[in-house]
DNA sequence: ATCGGTACCTGCACGC
DNA sequence: TGCGTGCAGGTACCGA
């Protein structure tokens, strides 16, 4: 489900949750705590109250009165809901003085982590897409030599991008998804940090995408699925030349582009 | 240090 | 109807 647009969406569907005491925490699928103690987890919870709900990267940051945090990470299909009725896939119950949050999670690629600071695997992430200056992320460009795609989705480069985001990313700037970072000439590399910024813009403005069944934290779906035009596209004629839309795999990801719009 | 491949898990759409 | 296959927003870990 959730890249950077569907995690700061489900962040501010969430925002209720600021102020909220929690009165108990159980935990019902011990593999989304990671080899965290379901027991030693629910004791950190009971009677906290939550004091902010952020977001790094894909990454969600609950931080607690007290001191602490808890990490969630949606993984493919984990899913943040203010109550609900528990389901086969629900995997955590926070009881809350007003209201219930449930981490739901089909695939079981998601996990929920207690830290006392915030956790190396968050603090290695790399700059925010739409934080970095183009200087920085040019000057970042030049000492890679991976293909640009699978460069993208690596979360120690820039935080946030999946494969949706990185596919509509690429295509709008008309650079083809295996060039060569340290390739790309200031001109392309300009044009692909105005479509970074430009297509996470306009996806958190409307909701994230609802590809298969990603909802915010009140059960709404985002529309941007709407506006993609090369993602889960292949096949279809491209919107710009009318080319069909190709399907590769990068980096065992696949990655949809236009093979007349985009050039390596 | 960086890479590419693989593993983890469930559900769905498809062809036979 | 059922079965096998391939695919799906993710990251961690391994060896090269």
């Amino acid at each position: 489900m959730p890249e950077l647009p569907e995690v700061e969406t489900v962040v501010r569907s969430i925002a209720p949750l600021v102020g909220r005491h929690i009165l108990a925490a159980e935990f019902r699928c011990p593999r989304v705590l990671r080899g965290g103690d379901p027991d030693v987890l629910s004791a950190r919870l009971g009677g906290s109250s939550i004091a902010r709900v952020e977001r790094r990267g894909k990454f969600i940051l609950i931080s607690l009165d007290r001191g602490g945090y808890l990490v969630i990470h949606l993984g493919m299909t984990g899913r943040l809901l203010l109550g609900g009725t528990p389901g086969k896939h629900t995997h955590a119950i926070l009881t809350l003085d007003r209201g219930a949050l449930l981490y739901d999670d089909s695939r079981q690629f998601g996990c929920i982590l207690y830290s006392d600071e915030v956790p190396e695997r968050v603090r290695r992430l790399g700059p925010e897409p739409l934080e970095i200056s183009f200087e920085d992320f040019a000057a970042a460009l030049k000492k890679r030599k991976a293909r640009i795609k699978a460069l993208l989705l690596n979360q120690r480069f820039l935080r946030g991008l999946g494969n949706i985001y990185a596919d509509e990313a690429l295509f709008r700037a008309g650079v083809h998804p295996l060039a060569l970072a340290s390739r790309l000439r200031r001109g392309r590399a300009l044009r692909l940090y105005d479509a970074i910024t430009a297509v996470l813009t306009e996806a958190i403005a409307a909701g994230g995408s609802s590809v298969s069944d990603y909802v915010d934290g009140q059960g709404r779906k985002g529309f941007f699925q709407f506006s993609h035009r090369v993602y889960q596209r292949t096949g279809e004629p491209c919107l710009h030349c009318g080319k069909p839309i190709r399907r590769i795999l990068v980096a065992q990801r696949s990655s949809h582009y236009c093979p007349a719009c985009q050039k390596r």
